[in-house]
Parts: C-alpha cells; structure tokens; sequence
DNA sequence: TTCTGTGTTAATGTATACAATTATACTTGT
DNA sequence: ACAAGTATAATTGTATACATTAACACAGAA
C-alpha cells in the first residue's frame, strides 16, 4: 500500500459527505458535534476534523446554535451544470494531451463496466461508472486544480442523478456519448473530444431536468 | 457582529494558508504538528483542524513523515488562467441579473480605491484592491458554488500577481479595464460585462507572464 | 558488504477533561 | 402581562494525555 490508512476521521469525512450530498439531512437541518459522536461511537475529535473539511467544502456552517446543514439546492444545479459545460471541454483537451496509453486502457475499462452496468439496468452501479468515467477523464488531464475543481462540481449533483439513470433510454444514451468521447480521446483528437464532452453535459442537464421535474 | 468569533484554528488557518500561497514554505518541504505548536505557541488541536482545511483545499497533503507542502507551481497558474477565462463571465453576467443597487455601489468603492492606491503606486494595496473588485463581482453573481470556485482560483494566483502590478502602466491598464467592466455592469449590460471580464483575465494573464519572466 | 530484524524515536490519530461562549428557561420586578 | 435580568444548560473551542503507527538507526548474521 502506498497511501496511508483510512483514519476514522478520513471515514466520518467520507460518510457524511455523502450524506448531505444524497440528501440525508435537509437543508437547514442543525447537527452537534456529541450527537455525531454519540451516534457514530467516536470522540468528538475525529469527528471535528471532519467538520472541519466539510467546512470548507461548504456543504456544512457553524453557528453558534450547532452545525447548520448546506447541502445542494436545485438552484446549485443550474450552476453546476454552467460551469461544467464551460470547463469540462478543458479537461478532455488536456486529457487527450497528456494521458498515458495506459490511462486510455484504464478509462475504455470503466467504459466496459458502464456498457454491462446499463444492459442490465443497475442504476446505481450505472450511476458510479458514470462518475468514473468523467473522474478518470478529470485525472487524466494531469492537472490537479482542474481535477479537484470539477470533482468538487460532479459530486454534488449525485442526489439528483439516481432518477437520470433508471431510465433506460436515457443511461443508454449517456453510454452513447461516452463510448463517442472514448473513441475521439483514444484517437487523440483533442478538437472533436472537447466538443463531445461539452455536448454531452449539455445532454446530461437536460435528462437531469427531464427527470427531476 | 453577526458572525461568530474568529477562533485561534481559523487565525492558524488563515495564517497558514497565506504563508503557502505567497510561496513561504518551499513545494515539497515538509512540516509537523509539533513545530507549528511549538512555533505558534497553541496546542495540536487547532494546529490540526487548520490542517484539515488546508489538506481539503489540495494546498498540502498528509504523509506519514508528516506534513507535505503542495503549494501552487506555475504550470498550476496556466490552468488556473485558462479555467478563469471560461468562468468568470459567467460571473460577471450573473452580477448583472442578481445584483443589488448596493452591491453596485459597493462595487464602485472598490474601484475607488484601486484607483487612489494606483496612482500612489502601492503595490500591495493595489493588489488587495484588484482582488477586492473580482471577490465582489463573485458574490454579487449571488451564486455560492461560482463563488466559492472562482475565489478558491483567485487566491491561489497570489504569490504570482505582485510583480505584476509593481509596474505603473500594468496596474494603469487594469485599472481601465475594471473600470470598462464596472460600467457594463453599473448599466446592466450582460453582454457586454462578460465579453469584457473575459478580455480582461486574458489581459491579467499575460500581464502576469510578462511580469514573471 | 548487504540484508534482515529489532528497538528506539518521532510522528500522527484519538479520547477526554476543561474553558469559554451562547442559547434558553425561569424568575422577579414593574 | 411583559420586560429584564440571571441562573442554568448546552455547545463549541482548546489543551493534554495516551494510543498507534511508521520511519530510522543500528546491530548481527549471511
């Protein structure tokens, strides 16, 4: 292992993340610090580092009163989605300049997976090689900023993306333009790659909005 | 005062954050709680929360030797340009449609000052000034996502952005140019105040690359 | 010499005690 | 009844002790 052990505040980080991010708690919701650590069974240590991350994520406030819950709103969507559409191109520009042969393997596999996932329409693995397809496209621009910025923007729409895929012509044609991006990255067409992948979050929003209205 | 007090762990934070990003701490160097305790005179405890955000913000990263300086390289600041470029129109544009009559005002008071601090030839209340005017134009987008990302590009530029505006005719044409984009937006020209912001980064950046060569 | 194992050291990770602040409920005076 | 003040409780903020883990140096055998 080359990286160290998950500590039980990197594991409170990681769960509460995604709890927000799914819509565990509603928005406005005030937690505290000992009923977290009541409920999870470690100090409050711990689980203020957590906080603390979740802090500057800006999906938790502090107050006085406690911990005032974020969260995405619909509104957040909207913008995501903007900036995604302005951004993304840059990623699969840079990840056709600068990903390895290896990288390509890599991202045709998660392709792979996506295809079996959505033939026998299982939304949620559906939905997570969804998200390792553009989080591999992201790391393969080798940039960190840009990866760690568009990571940020991709995870917080997951709350609203489980309906997206459980339609089956939609996460079908999701898969689509995917193997479409592949194909131009692996032939290092960096022009079409750019133009698919802005296309294709254009599409994303709309069967995003399709499905959550 | 609305907000809660400033704690010791969000001065160390604070602190810390500005020492990496002016390039205090070389890339790589590696810090330990111990020492900062020790320098700082605090316990480990809001040493580590500062930490947490730090690492959360990808300007360090943990190590079992101890602390690493990631910090910002210049191929970072490329980046950081070209994700600027795309996105802070958006902000200027959304500044149009959300903003208040007092958020204008606000706006016009900055510039004020960028404007008395360049003719004095002061670089760093320049520079303050300069960041002042974009911060502002984040918020008035009154988007927190778009915000909080285009802040989190800005202040990363720092360490880079002094030598820049040490010479007279560069601050001078910045100058010019916020004052152009304050106008479109003082008269609620989307258009015209995203076309000129996104002129404008284009201009910083080279600006900069200038300055730093 | 070189590799391996082991003891020591130094670092991070966690729990707990206590301090300080703030919200809340209650009481008391008008 | 209502306002103000006060005591109480609950919450976050910090320090410290201890646990755990990983790096390092060194010794000894191949």
């Amino acid at each position: 292992m080359e990286h160290r052990n998950i500590s039980i505040a990197d594991q409170i980080f990681e769960k509460l993340e995604k709890d927000i991010l799914i819509g565990e708690y509603s928005r406005g919701e005030i937690l505290t610090e000992s009923k977290l650590s009541e409920n999870l069974g470690v100090s409050r240590t711990p689980i203020r580092e957590a906080l603390r991350r979740l802090e500057q994520e800006h999906i938790i406030e502090m107050s006085s009163k406690g911990i005032v819950v974020v969260g995405i709103s619909k509104e957040d969507i909207d913008m995501i989605y903007e900036m995604r559409v302005r951004i993304e191109g840059l990623a699969a520009r840079s990840a056709v300049e600068n990903a390895s042969e290896e990288d390509i393997k890599e991202l045709r596999d998660i392709l792979s997976l996506q295809e079996f996932y959505t033939h026998k329409e299982e939304a949620d693995n559906i939905k997570n090689a969804d998200s390792d397809f553009h989080k591999k496209i992201y790391s393969m621009s080798k940039s960190v900023t840009l990866r760690d910025a568009l990571t940020d923007l991709h995870k917080k729409v997951i709350k609203f993306r489980r309906a997206s895929v459980s339609n089956h012509s939609r996460a079908k044609n999701a898969l689509d333009e995917h193997m479409s991006i592949y194909n131009a990255i692996a032939e290092r067409n960096a022009d079409l790659a750019e133009s698919l992948i802005v296309k294709h979050v254009e599409n994303a929003r709309n069967r995003l909005k399709e499905s959550n209205n």
